[in-house]
DNA sequence: CGTTCCCTTGAAATATTTCAATTATAGTGG
DNA sequence: CCACTATAATTGAAATATTTCAAGGGAACG
């Protein structure tokens, strides 16, 4: 059971070439490009009368799992904007151990935390393969001078990664780990939903690990949450795959209620023992 | 009781000579004004010669202790410069809760985390009398558009408040409840002496619960760390006021050792009883 | 000088991490 | 295509960390 689709959407959307690449390092950079009316859109922009059409073109760079799009304290060239895939946003503490930031799906603009540094301050890791559509700094910079509606725009952008953030560190500091997990759950289904894929069923990309790290707690109570989550009905479990059964539920949970407790409506007969 | 005069907001930020005030919620409006030139400098933002110098001048809001610049829901008019005085920054959760986002002092810029939505999505509340730059976010528009560095400087602006609310977001997933509170009071200790200020020896402006709202924790919890933190003589605790005995410790300490324990290296005979 | 809010401290109740053992799953090369 | 190895996931039980509940002492404010 549980044949999740998903995502499964899907390898090459153009078929390329291949590039030379040394594993785990170098990039493939293809020669495709994207228009910059393409990319407003990507960034769910939508121009209005007053902005001009751009005869430029962005190239891309498609990166294979393990791959990193840039590294810890790479000067800032460019921003990113994923086109395709996901990816995880990792930082080092001092003892080299990642912890991820963020996770970025299609439409996220990756590299803007390195814009006061001038340098990147976060890796950026494909989880699957991807495709990103590469926009110079310096380029962005010209064309928000032109159009305020483009500034405007990045304002809002890093306006919300703040809020976001903030977000999270609500959740890392109310939260339980249980319940912690529960909205993650709740977060990706509605992002999922907002790129029009469904929302009910997908697959995640990431390892139980890293959504510990994400979560600011360890993959043996990540993996026994979603076990309860299930236990009590919200979703289905199976490995990566996950069903939402109540994405309203999900998203306001803050405990698990233990297990012998008869079950709040209608008391479900019984889990039984344990 | 809970008397939530809600959104009782305000009639005009702008120009009334002296408002009418209800305590705790209306803004005393002063008449002092900041040139451009002085905002600039407060924002650390150090001019260049191409910078051409504007003869506006801003106007100030005052506010005092408990009285708050904005509120959540209110229209995104303008965003705000500490000019003196420290205030936090407050969220709600569902059930009206007050949750700690920050802290601010000296220099910082509040209500960017509103743009994206044109609407405050927090709430600034002194903690003492503070005296603030009020930016109408239009005329900032203006500006950045003809100075293309104070259009860089606020990506920067914005670009380090994400990196600040990713390195909390690491405090409170990866370290303990007594490393936060530690990494808490260093910072503090540096952001002083960045305003030149006393590293060394401070009072804190917000409340053990405060504190632990924004460090998820409780104020029992904090109340603890900061006893613990004096025992074992880096710091020295009384009430609010704080003496850094040493910063670099501070600054990287993991956990408390065990009151009975040996401590690791050439044993130490003993820290005697308790 | 009383009232209110704030801080400290202890002890019991909970939640989470750690350690350890087992079972899946995926990738690799015969 | 299968076996093999490495990585990922689940689960239990003991060790820890943190919260909660409760009570008492201080400081601040009118």
């Amino acid at each position: 059971m549980l044949t999740v689709p998903a995502t499964t959407m899907n390898q090459t959307l153009f078929n390329l070439p291949f590039s030379t690449e040394t594993p785990e390092e170098a990039h493939a950079v293809r020669q495709s490009t994207t228009s910059y009316a393409e990319l407003l859109s990507l960034l769910q922009f939508h121009a209005t009368p007053s902005t001009r059409v751009e005869p430029i073109r962005f190239q891309h760079l498609r990166l294979r799992r393990g791959q990193r799009a840039y590294r810890i304290g790479h000067q800032l060239e460019s921003l990113f904007v994923v086109r395709f895939g996901s990816l995880k946003v990792i930082s080092r503490d001092d003892a080299g151990e990642e912890k991820v930031q963020a996770f970025a799906m299609k439409g996220d603009l990756l590299g803007a935390d390195g814009i006061h540094q001038q340098a990147h301050v976060s890796e950026a890791v494909a989880l699957s393969d991807c495709d990103l559509v590469v926009v110079p700094f310096r380029r962005f910079r010209e064309l928000s001078r032109s159009s305020p509606e483009l500034e405007l725009a990045m304002y809002g952008f890093l306006s919300r990664e703040i809020c976001r953030e903030r977000k999270i560190s609500g959740m890392l500091s109310r939260l339980g780990a249980e319940a912690r997990v529960a909205r993650f759950l709740a977060q990706v289904a509605v992002r999922h939903a907002a790129l029009g894929f469904s929302e009910k069923s997908f697959e995640l990309r990431m390892t139980r690990q890293e959504i510990g790290s994400y979560l600011g707690t360890t993959l043996e109570t990540v993996s026994r949450a979603l076990t309860g989550l299930d236990r009590i009905g919200l979703i289905r479990v199976d490995n990566r795959n996950i069903i939402i059964l109540d994405l309203p539920a999900l998203a306001k949970l803050r405990r698990i209620p233990p297990s012998k407790c008869p079950l709040p409506p209608t008391a479900g007969q019984n889990d039984a023992a344990r």
